[in-house]
RNA sequence: GUGGGUGUAGCUCAGCUGGUUAGAGCACCGGGUUGUGAUCCCGGGUGUCGCGGGUUCAAGUCCCGUCACUCACCCCA
């Protein structure tokens, strides 16, 4: 009997696990920089946060969550996506309560029952940003421009960035009855009917031929913004235009949770496959009250790591990994590997990533394996050194190899590394 | 949930219309050098040919089933 990873899910294994870290990293920063706090949430809930933060009629709620109950006969689920979680903190520990907005960021799995494809897994890792208690057009151009800055700093350049507007309560149901009357109107097959009963718009970024053909003169939302959210929207375009983001106005961009209204986007790269999007988010204004808050405002996304290790592969982009080990040890005997063992701890202990070859692998197994950390410089001792009172230190890159007092390695690395 | 593709060594793969001891490169291990890696030379195959059944004198190769992986639809980060 042997096992492997569940469908859907994976190994992130050295050395790619250290590129995994610095994404991770690297596209939480701007959020970080920007006054973002960390939060961490459980990675199950309650069933019921999700079926109603995230919506009823979505594909996610519908079919794809990871739903059990556990011995107190609780139904818990876990997490689909990462808003309604935070949301439910912030509403449960009253963060809202003190200055707005509740700046915060957070990292970690989500779960989706789907069939797994390039790109798309049963296990995924997003890293995730959210701003409640504002409704200030600005703060939305913020919230998409760390997203921007994330994915930039990483190297990344064959991105783009969608965007549009869902409206609000005031100006969404009459498009959305305009939207439908529109779609009757249209030769669809009795699954798409059904989705343009429960979300139309979702029936507008509908890629096949035959139905994409007949949408060309379909009402779009941006058309039917009430005032207020268009003047919402001018803001919004207004401040990532004032910081140098670009954007592509995409009038059919739909996202696949409820909550979303007013500013909504999504970044995509075409190096993944079938599965474009690399991030998105968007304004859920309505999530709180939603899910038994008060009227609160929020904007925010949710970035994938996965999608975005794919998209740097695509693009042949290297992510600079931590730091590797610098210093190798490599012992001749037993007690020349008692005095390396208490030197190494030593090193380590001024700040210097160290390693040594445990075992009796011989000086050139232990020669090879130093080559091998990627080390800078090698220790060897010896017996023939204790007795001279030092030690060999080897620079691996040139070959060159001195004898160095033991009193004076430590002091002699860390300047030859600096 | 629906459809296509692929399963041979740790990895990437070769193995022609079935034919006898299953291969290559890389990786790994050992030696050349019991005090020196990366280079070089020599040696080592580390394998349930995914699994089960069938056809055949003979199956990695053909057929059926099954599982896994993978790509796409759908959905989405």
């Amino acid at each position: 009997m042997s096992f492997t990873a569940p469908k859907g899910s994976y190994d992130i294994l050295p050395p790619d696990s250290s590129t995994f870290l610095a994404v991770r990293d690297a596209l939480s920063r701007p959020a970080r920089l920007a006054g973002y706090e960390y939060i961490e949430t459980p990675i199950f809930e309650d069933t019921g946060l999700f079926a109603r933060g995230v919506g009823e009629s979505t594909e996610v709620v519908s079919k794809e969550m990871y739903t059990f109950d556990d011995k107190g006969g609780r139904s818990l689920t876990l997490r689909p996506e990462g808003t309604a979680g935070v949301m439910r903190a912030v509403i449960e520990h009253k963060l809202y309560a003190g200055q707005l907005p509740v700046k915060l960021w957070y990292a970690g799995p989500n779960f989706r029952y789907e069939r797994p494809q390039a790109g798309r897994y049963r296990h995924f890792t997003q890293v995730g940003a959210e701003a409640v208690g504002v409704d200030d057009p600005m703060l939305d151009a913020e919230v998409v421009a760390l997203a921007w800055d994330g994915y930039r700093t990483l190297g990344l350049r064959g991105f783009r960035l969608l965007l549009t507007s869902l409206g609000d309560e005031t100006c969404r149901p009459p498009y959305r009855a305009l939207l439908q009357s529109f779609l009757s109107n249209l030769d669809l097959d009795a699954d798409t009917r059904r989705r343009a009963e429960i979300n139309p718009l979702r029936v507008l970024d509908d890629k096949r031929p035959q139905v994409r053909a007949q949408l060309d003169g379909a009402p779009v939302m941006v058309d039917h913004l009430c005032s207020e959210c268009a003047e919402h929207y001018d803001g919004v375009r207004t401040g990532l235009a004032a910081i140098g983001v670009e954007w592509e106005e995409t009038p059919q961009l739909v996202r696949g949770l409820d909550y979303y209204m007013r500013t909504t986007f999504e970044f995509v790269h075409s190096g993944l496959g079938a599965q474009s999007a690399i991030g998105g988010g968007g304004r859920y204004d309505g999530l709180s009250a939603a899910i038994g808050g008060p009227d609160l405002t929020g904007i925010g996304w949710a970035l994938g790591v996965d999608r975005t290790l794919l998209a740097l592969r695509a693009e042949g982009v290297a992510v600079p990994a931590g730091p590797r080990v610098q210093v190798y040890g490599v012992p001749l005997g037993t007690t020349a590997a008692a005095r390396l063992f208490a030197l190494t701890a030593a090193l380590r202990a001024a700040g210097v990533p160290a390693d040594m070859a445990y075992g009796s692998r011989g000086l050139k197994g232990a020669m090879k394996a130093a080559d091998r950390s990627g080390a800078a410089y090698a220790v060897v001792l010896g017996d023939r050194d204790i007795e001279a009172g030092t030690a060999q230190l080897k620079d691996l890159r040139s070959g060159d190899q001195v004898a160095v007092p033991l009193d004076a390695l430590i002091a002699t690395i860390q300047e030859k590394l600096t």
